[in-house]
DNA sequence: AAGAAAGTTTGTAATTATTCTAAAGTTCTT
DNA sequence: AAGAACTTTAGAATAATTACAAACTTTCTT
């Protein structure tokens, strides 16, 4: 049965992710149950493609969508959905997170004026020679923010 | 050695900091003034090498040292002298921000376990096939964050 | 050096983002 | 269906940071 991703395309794209299988698998898949606000709040984040939100930024979402989803589940939601490998945390900027939908190996460049994420494909940057992390410590992931501006 | 480490020689090293000019003149460059709260902090903050310091932790140096300074103007301080180029921020995790005392080109470590940041030098690190930016927007900055753990 | 102008510091209140809590509601298992 | 397990939620609580206005220092003028 694990045949996971089936890849009908070899979709080395597709990824982990795997966007194919219906929310409620996926929910369950990582443990959690399909309830009605966690359905609404994966359709909002993942039907649209790649994009980066804050909890705010997803409850003005949720409400305009006529879904009543309380702040609270909201955090809740994100979390267990970032523990469970579907989203990705990024910081940025002091005293706000964006969560990613793109959990493929990227990076980002970060629009200062507008606060605004864009990502870049893994591939479209590399680091050449990363150093040995100090001993006995092991990397655990690598960030790298490209910042930049309009003026100056 | 790292043949930055000889600075004095044409000390390409040595860089804006200029850290042979007495604490005063950096801040009179700056245009501070040099009042009793700024050069006392300015020496924790400079005199021990390079650093990475939250507000709370140089607030409680501060008392430590038996220096009177508000929070608010620890605040304050870290902000001017950050826009003055004596420190950079560094944001790693939601909710804290750090100041980082070395403000030449390098990337960091960060010990999840434990919230500490190690500096690793600039020429270290080097990102292979950086990408054009969006259009009509210039690079300020790249951020390279190593995120290390023990267990795992 | 005195007085005024300009810039700083500070206690406190206010804000912002996020987390906690315990009660009420939902989903799953049997 | 009933109970156990898990979720949601309103609202209180926390944490980090910023705002404010009055009191204080430093610098500038004269």
């Amino acid at each position: 049965m694990s045949k996971t991703s089936h890849a009908n395309a070899q979709a080395g794209a597709a990824l982990q992710a795997r966007p194919f299988a219906p929310i409620v698998q996926r929910l369950r898949q990582a443990g959690l149950r399909p309830t009605r606000q966690r359905l609404c709040l994966a359709r909002l984040l993942f039907e649209p493609g790649d994009r980066h939100v804050t909890a705010e930024q997803l409850h003005s979402e949720a409400n305009a969508a006529r879904v009543e989803v309380s702040l609270a589940t909201i955090y809740n939601t994100l979390h267990q959905f970032t523990e469970a490998g579907l989203l990705r945390e990024v910081v940025i900027e002091p005293g706000r997170s964006y969560f990613d939908t793109n959990v493929t190996n990227h990076h980002h460049f970060f629009l200062e004026e507008d606060g605004a994420l864009m990502d870049i494909p893994g591939e479209h940057i590399a680091l050449a020679q990363l150093p040995e992390p100090p001993a006995g410590l092991k990397v655990s992931r690598v960030d790298v923010v490209v910042r930049v501006t309009r003026g100056k």
